[in-house]
DNA sequence: AAGGTGACTCAGG
DNA sequence: GCCTGAGCCACCT
């Protein structure tokens, strides 16, 4: 199996720092510049496994929306953590909580 | 080989 | 804002 791959997607989702997001989309751009594989729909599934290891509540889809399957624990986490979220509560206000990808830790 | 499925995304209505 | 349809990648029948 793509243990190789699965290790990449784990990896890059610890890095993401406490307070921020990130995206399927971008999760799976980080790994597929190195890997030259994969797409959204497979960090979806590295998480829906392994997903447990690694803080999954910081990957939100495209619009700011949190994982339906878990919707109101990812709140409630991401919250705890003062991730800017939209008055309603239901949405992660990706413009000033989206991570960059920058300030990556070795 | 062909078709279904999903923690996705984007463009249209 | 919600629903569709098409595109997407990998895996399972």
């Amino acid at each position: 199996m793509d243990e190789v791959y699965q290790e990449a997607v784990l990896d890059a989702v610890a890095q993401i720092p406490p307070g921020t997001v990130s995206t399927y989309g971008d999760v799976a751009a980080r790994v597929g510049a190195v890997l030259e594989r994969g797409g959204p729909r497979q960090v979806g599934a590295v998480l829906a496994l392994g997903g447990d290891a690694v803080p999954w509540w910081r990957v939100v889809t495209a619009d700011g929306r949190v994982p339906r399957h878990a919707a109101v624990r990812a709140r409630e986490l991401l919250r705890a953590e003062n991730v800017p979220l939209r008055p309603d509560g239901r949405r992660v206000r990706m413009a000033g909580a989206r991570w960059d990808g920058r300030t990556r830790r070795t």
